[in-house]
DNA sequence: CGCATTTCCTGGAGGC
DNA sequence: TGCCTCCAGGAAATGC
């Protein structure tokens, strides 16, 4: 399920493969999975040649000049690929961009279980469209005092930091992975924290993410890199799909609980409930 | 306000 | 082998 590391992931490689390509067609093959401006998004973006691809919380972000945007949102299993256009697309293929170079590439937008989805935004109109709400500051680049100041509120802390709104990029992996490298319960009420748990629980995510990133993301089920290979972080994550097993740290069991309506794995030796 | 529940969707896993 | 049910989850909507 993509998060933050893996959209850094995909932004970059993208960006690699494709910027400065000029799109010559496209083609869409489920209109319902396209929002924002209203016009074709062939018609809007044919011609164009790309100026960057950039990461924002968990989206994927193609910058044309002249300036427009096409935001992509990965949902939990979409999926952007760099392919030859004479090579068979993958079923659940919604979007293809084509390239015009000389390998005649495209980009490829695919989602089987179709949560996310593409917002064309044009060229300077910021209105986002509803589905697109708002979003919180990029944890990698929060201070701790930024982040204490979130956190103070009367919420559970697994919540508050899936709340895209309030900081955004982080979803249920890494979430997990934080709490526990922090030793914070995911239950606790983020207010409780003290202000030093803070100031942890901000370096754990940060630490999490950017070791995310240098692995290129976690492949549990669906994600895969613009080229089709697995991630591999997912083989350092300590807690997050582990139930049953011997924690790393204290080898107590690994248990499985509901949080903020998700699966949610903690070492209750590690990460001791916070009486409140 | 906060939190749980439901909804969307497909594919993979497990039961029988 | 095949059919059924359940489950995964990002984010929004709804209900308590």
């Amino acid at each position: 399920m993509p998060e933050l590391p893996e959209a850094e992931t995909i932004a970059r490689e993208l960006d690699r493969q494709v910027v400065g390509c000029v799109i010559s067609s496209v083609r869409v093959l489920r209109r319902d999975v396209v929002h924002g401006d209203p016009r074709p998004i062939g018609r809007v973006v044919t011609g164009r040649h790309i100026r960057r691809v950039y990461r924002r919380a968990k989206r994927v972000i193609v910058a044309f000049d002249p300036p427009i945007e096409i935001v992509f949102h990965l949902g939990m299993s979409g999926r952007l690929s760099v392919e030859p256009s004479r090579v068979l697309a993958a079923k659940h293929t919604h979007l293809r961009l084509a390239l015009d170079d000389d390998e005649v590439r495209e980009i490829r937008f695919c989602d089987p279980r179709r949560f996310g989805g593409v917002w064309v935004l044009a060229g300077g109109t910021r209105q986002v469209g509803r589905k697109l709400g708002p979003l919180g500051p990029e944890p990698l680049q929060l201070t701790s005092k930024d982040f204490a100041n979130i956190l103070d509120r009367n919420r559970q802390v697994k919540a508050l930091l899936l709340d895209q709104g309030a900081i955004a990029g982080i979803g249920n992996i890494y979430c997990d992975e934080a709490l526990f490298r922090a030793g914070v319960h995911p239950l606790t009420s983020a207010a409780d924290l003290s202000l030093r748990q803070r100031g942890v629980l901000l370096h754990s995510i940060k630490t999490v993410l950017r070791a995310a990133i240098k692995h290129r993301g976690s492949t549990i089920s669906d994600y895969r890199q613009v080229d089709g290979v697995a991630g591999s972080f997912q083989h350092s994550n300590r807690v997050y799909g582990r139930e049953g097993t011997a924690c790393v740290e204290c080898s107590a069991e690994i248990i499985r609980l509901v949080a903020a309506g998700r699966s949610t794995f903690v070492c209750a030796v590690c990460q001791p409930q916070q009486s409140m």
